[in-house]
DNA sequence: CGGCGCCGATTGGTTGACCATTCGGGGTGA
DNA sequence: TCACCCCGAATGGTCAACCAATCGGCGCCG
């Protein structure tokens, strides 16, 4: 299992709406905000500054750096804007569609108790948030843990793809006015049923559970274009 | 690259002689060895173990990864050569089952005749391969013009990757000799059904022979492990 | 009134001690 | 004699306190 603390942070990056060359907030703020302790905040900082994608200045903060290729990333992120921009949200939610159900399925047989337990934070963490932008980093980071818990390494690489396109994505649409999703979103209970057949290992559960999910989702979106 | 401890870490890795999956010394020892603090050593180290260079066990040590890490390319081919080292041909075929039954539905609604055609040529050309890289080839085409059939731009995309990792994989253990498939290999049989399902625009049909087909190949490969 | 400089708050960086995990060796009992 | 268990050393992981650099405001002085 990779780095709990770096997919988190990656996708409150994604969820906080911050543009290039924004200001993070402080290590101990950030810290606080993600509930990790400084030093292992700082770890996936330093993993973020390896791969170009943030500046830390002494004195001064943490920024986002502001050329959008990373120099000697891992690559994935060139490809991840390049396919993004031929690519619509319906297509991104039928990709998504084929993949995660059975990304599901074989997360009920491999998951982890501690990923388990994250994703239980999440699945609480989404109830409350605050702005549509945290409740998106929220959602990613759910989706992504379910995809690294089950165990195949080439269908997680896809699944990063596909989520890195479907966030670019969901940015384009992303309006000024931002309350937040209201109590009664139909995600939260979806969420709730993957993860309750997660729990019981009920692989054929947690299949159709996030089929159920994703096409509740896609409907929204083709119902009310807001986007 | 501007981390100076980075570098001489890397290059002390380098000059030290060790071999994938050897051990280094502590990070106590080695920070001695090199002239820094731990904690300085300990960043240089979290990198390498972000790009996947270092593997480290609280109470073991830090390991050189099996799989070493070249200069790759930035475009999706660096991203396949790179899912390609920690990959095994057992997770490839699981991820080609995840994905392709699917792609071969929505191909059965949206192929054009062109497409189909094209189909039809390759897997009669598939019967008379005279080596097995030859028929590699040809079925490689085979899959991505269905995946390119579906008409969902992401998942050919994702369905491209997928099978650049399977090519590595499968050359890896490709022996000198090669006398080509014999007549009566699976396969032709398989692709036989999953093309008729596709004239014939019947979805449900073209998926469970695409599933067929793809597990019949990864019970080969897990049976006889030769190839 | 304007420029200069100091001072403190804030930031990322560093340090040393401490914690959790793993492994191996020696003692103990069957 | 062998198996088991326990304990201590070694290892990577974590933490809280402290350091150095930066910036902004305030006051002093020209």
């Amino acid at each position: 299992m990779q780095d709990m603390t770096l997919m988190r942070l990656r996708n409150w990056i994604v969820g906080s709406g911050l543009a290039r060359g924004d200001r993070l907030p402080s290590e101990r703020e950030l810290g606080t905000l993600l509930g990790v302790s400084r030093a292992e905040l700082r770890k996936a900082l330093i993993v973020l500054e390896a791969e170009g994608g943030l500046e830390r200045l002494v004195g001064r903060g943490t920024f986002l750096a502001k050329q959008s290729r990373p120099a000697r990333g891992s690559g994935i992120e060139g490809v991840i804007s390049e396919l993004a921009e031929s690519t619509g949200p319906i297509d991104a939610m039928n990709a998504r569609l084929v993949l995660e159900p059975e990304l599901a399925q074989l997360a009920a047989l491999n998951a982890t108790p501690a990923q388990l337990r994250e994703l239980r934070r999440l699945s609480n963490a989404m109830r409350v948030a605050a702005t549509w932008s945290s409740y998106e980093g929220l959602d990613s980071e759910f989706h992504e843990i379910i995809a690294s818990a089950a165990g195949n390494s080439l269908l997680q690489a896809l699944h990063r793809m596909l989520n890195g396109v479907r966030q670019i994505v969901v940015w384009r649409r992303l309006e000024t006015s931002d309350p937040g999703p209201d109590p009664g979103y139909h995600s939260f209970d979806e969420h709730e049923a993957i993860l309750s057949a997660l729990e019981r290992r009920d692989g054929a559960a947690a299949s159709a559970a996030m089929r159920a999910h994703l096409q509740s989702t896609l409907a929204a979106m083709t119902t009310s274009p807001a986007g």
